[in-house]
DNA sequence: GCCAATGATGTAAACGTTTCCACAACGATC
DNA sequence: GATCGTTGTGGAAACGTTTACATCATTGGC
């Protein structure tokens, strides 16, 4: 046996006639290594859990895609599990990956600044890394949580900072539920410092479930107000991919009568026309950032602070100058 | 030992009160099984093998999501593995799994009728099912190989009937290319009896690899032609959302001046206005279905043949009457 | 009061690896 | 010619479970 094994794995001295004929006769019987038996005596799996909330959602699914290439890379198996942005779904899936005795997890959670699943992973010492969750914002001493995302408070920044170089003044935010998602939060607290710091006042969010598939009503009531917005600034891009297709059910035109922007840069937004004005994530990248940084936790490395990777703007045709007819109607002559 | 593993999985007698010590000490402990030994000791990991050549592409995303909730209630783990459409991934990423001893497999390969991977599952005898593949196509007899998907020739065929019964007569058809896809060319199979039944003449498909995200070139070339098609029918969404902006940014307005159809029913397309006419798989249903058969097969029960599951049409608003002034043009008085 | 059945518990083997250690053979060194 | 390191090989333990089997006490039937 122990020949066999070091013949196999290369992993000692072996003759080599015996190496060739233990390799010959293993082809031949189309023996195949146990996994389970190696990993058990080895007590390490070479297996990361991945735990997201969802994979309908493209940000996820490419993000998983990304993880699962560079883990392959890597001679890493991944184990997924989802949790449908649920808490309880969040505590079994953790669960059943600490079963299988993952040598690491990669997740996103709901909330990273109060998520029990973490402090167990903490508390236990489990190596893992967060992607998207941007705990404690952007100050990264706090908690020390290991994360991999873009700067989501700069990012919402820039992006309302656009929408005001084009002239609009009255920004609205859609954004998904703060509680489900804390990237969400930074994106809005972007918002509101670029409207503060051009001295404009900022609306509370509206805020949406993940399971919004129609925001008409919603909208609706948005622009019957007083001061109805000019532009909209979506925490994701579905929703801002909803909410177009929305106005435009209402009779509005984007972006002439109202401009919109979203977060995600999901591919399919560039197949819209206009193109979809957002914040692009490099998703698949968050993901392989995220096995490199979990191997180098479970190496034992120390842990040097997040990964904040870059985030483009692509400017594309949904948010443009403020409607002319719009302007007029507020800049009337003394 | 014994009789803790008996107080834990609750599998033989116990006294009351040694149960509740053993339960009481291993929440103490924070004692937590490891699913290593458990399999090894059973031989049987109840884990089931996905493997889709991609995750970015939406229908396989929610497919694996359908997979992995159909799995997670039925107590099963999923490891997954994604081939990028190449022979050589596929034969790696089947191998890892049946080293992790995967009860079974779930699977979608290049070409279902020439897979090395599936003749080796089949003589090693691992139950296998496989997602959206159809192979030998409606004839479920032949070759016997499990699988899950929506009649592909059938939807092709209606499909093209509804664009015919639209008044087209000029349909082409873009597609994947054949060698990834086998259902790609079923679909083209379906666009071929639809015109032959009609009698009107079928062109070549223009087959495009999964890579492509410009058809520009190719539908220029396409609307040149001495009769340009009026219709397009695309075997996937994303090929016919790709061709939608690129015929809009050759000038044409869809379906104003062409016609078109795409298959797959991602959810973009119906953010997209006008809607994406196209076939609708129910995506998710296939991923829950081939768990249910995969069980069933793991479970030794008798294969009777594959599960073809409903799709719909949506009749969305890229597909319409065919142009007038095309008609015009062609209808001139003798 | 004996026998069998039942219930609770413990012993040990098995799943398939890897690896520590011992052992043998052999040439090189002193 | 004894000693030493090197190379190749094999024995056996260990990883963490489950389970067939053994043991022993208790109970009920006769």
């Amino acid at each position: 046996m122990a020949t066999v094994s070091r013949a196999l794995n290369a992993s000692g001295p072996v003759h080599g006639t015996t190496s060739a004929n233990v390799l010959a006769v293993a082809r031949q019987l189309g023996f195949r290594p146990n996994l389970m038996g190696r990993n058990l005596r080895a007590t390490r799996t070479r297996t990361l859990g991945v735990m997201l909330p969802t994979l309908n959602h493209p940000v996820f699914a490419e993000c998983l895609q990304g993880i699962e290439a560079q883990a392959q890379s890597h001679q890493q198996v991944i184990a997924v599990s989802t949790t449908g942005y649920q808490f309880d779904a969040e505590e079994r899936a953790s669960e059943r990956l600490l079963q299988q005795r993952v040598d690491g997890l990669i997740l996103t959670v709901a909330d990273a600044a109060h998520s029990s699943v973490l402090d167990k992973l903490d508390a236990e010492g489990v190596p893992y890394v967060l992607v998207f969750n941007q705990p404690g914002g952007t100050s990264s001493s706090l908690g020390a949580r290991p994360f991999v995302s873009v700067d989501n408070f700069m990012a919402g920044r820039q992006m309302v900072e656009h929408l005001l170089s084009l002239g609009h003044q009255r920004v609205h935010m859609l954004a998904g539920q703060f509680q489900q998602s804390d990237r969400s939060l930074q994106r809005f607290l972007g918002y509101q410092a670029a409207m503060s710091a051009a001295g404009l006042p900022w609306s509370p969010p509206l805020e949406l479930p993940f399971t919004t598939c129609d925001t008409r009503s919603e909208l609706q009531e948005l622009l019957n107000r007083r001061s109805p917005p000019t532009a909209l600034f979506c925490s994701n891009d579905h929703l801002a991919m909803t909410a177009i297709r929305d106005l435009r059910d209402l009779g509005l035109r984007v972006p002439d009568d109202i401009s919109l922007a979203g977060f995600d840069g999901v591919r399919m937004g560039e197949l819209l026309s206009p193109v979809l004005t957002t914040v692009v994530q490099p998703t698949a990248e968050i993901g392989r950032a995220a096995v490199d940084l979990l191997l180098q936790l479970i190496d034992g490395e120390r842990y040097l602070g997040p990964a904040l990777l870059h985030h483009t703007l692509r400017l594309g045709g949904t948010a443009s100058h403020r409607a002319q007819e719009h302007q007029a109607a507020f800049a009337s002559p003394p």
